[in-house]
DNA sequence: GCCAACGTTGGC
DNA sequence: GCCAACGTTGGC
């Protein structure tokens, strides 16, 4: 069972709102790297939900992966912001999974420790100027995380 | 709010 | 196919 970190801006959906709705189709991901991290998830995958663009970005709490890649049926929604027109209606070009709320942290993991800890050093997470909003996660650091968290 | 870093677009 | 211009991300 592979393991992933999934970014969210919590303004526009956190952690909590996915506490509250339990499963989300985790739409609007518009990168072809993250797509393709998104078309390798299987059913079970654990998640690390991250708040970025937050005054302390970080690791917040745990979701699973609720169904395979599917297509985004927002590609296709001329109302919606994450409408593309060049996404070929007979091969849509973008993906989503549904995801479903585990758990919340008692205390996040905070990037600055994440940066600090042996298991990230290699992770593009901490790498200066990454812009993935999906990133796997490796067995050590999902271990790394969950030793030192109390869950809520 | 600023701005560096990045991915994408489109003119040539 | 190159690369400048552009829009977006995300830490600070």
């Amino acid at each position: 069972m592979a393991c992933w970190l999934m970014k969210t801006e919590p303004d526009a959906f956190s952690l909590e709102d996915l506490r509250q709705k339990g499963k989300e189709p985790w739409d609007g991901i518009r990168n072809y790297q993250a797509r393709n991290f998104l078309r390798r998830m299987a059913p079970g995958d654990g998640i690390f939900i991250y708040h970025s663009r937050t005054s302390v970005p970080g690791i917040v709490g745990t979701a699973y992966v609720a169904s395979p890649a599917r297509p985004d049926p927002t590609q296709h929604d001329p109302a919606s912001r994450y409408f593309d027109p060049a996404s070929p209606r007979q091969s849509p070009r973008w993906d989503l999974v549904d995801i479903s709320y585990a758990g919340t942290f008692l205390e996040p993991v905070p990037l600055e420790m994440l940066r600090q800890m042996e298991a990230f050093q290699d992770s593009l997470l901490v790498r200066k100027g990454n812009r993935l909003s999906v990133l796997p996660v490796t067995d050590t650091q999902w271990s790394a995380v969950m030793q030192r968290v109390t869950l809520v």
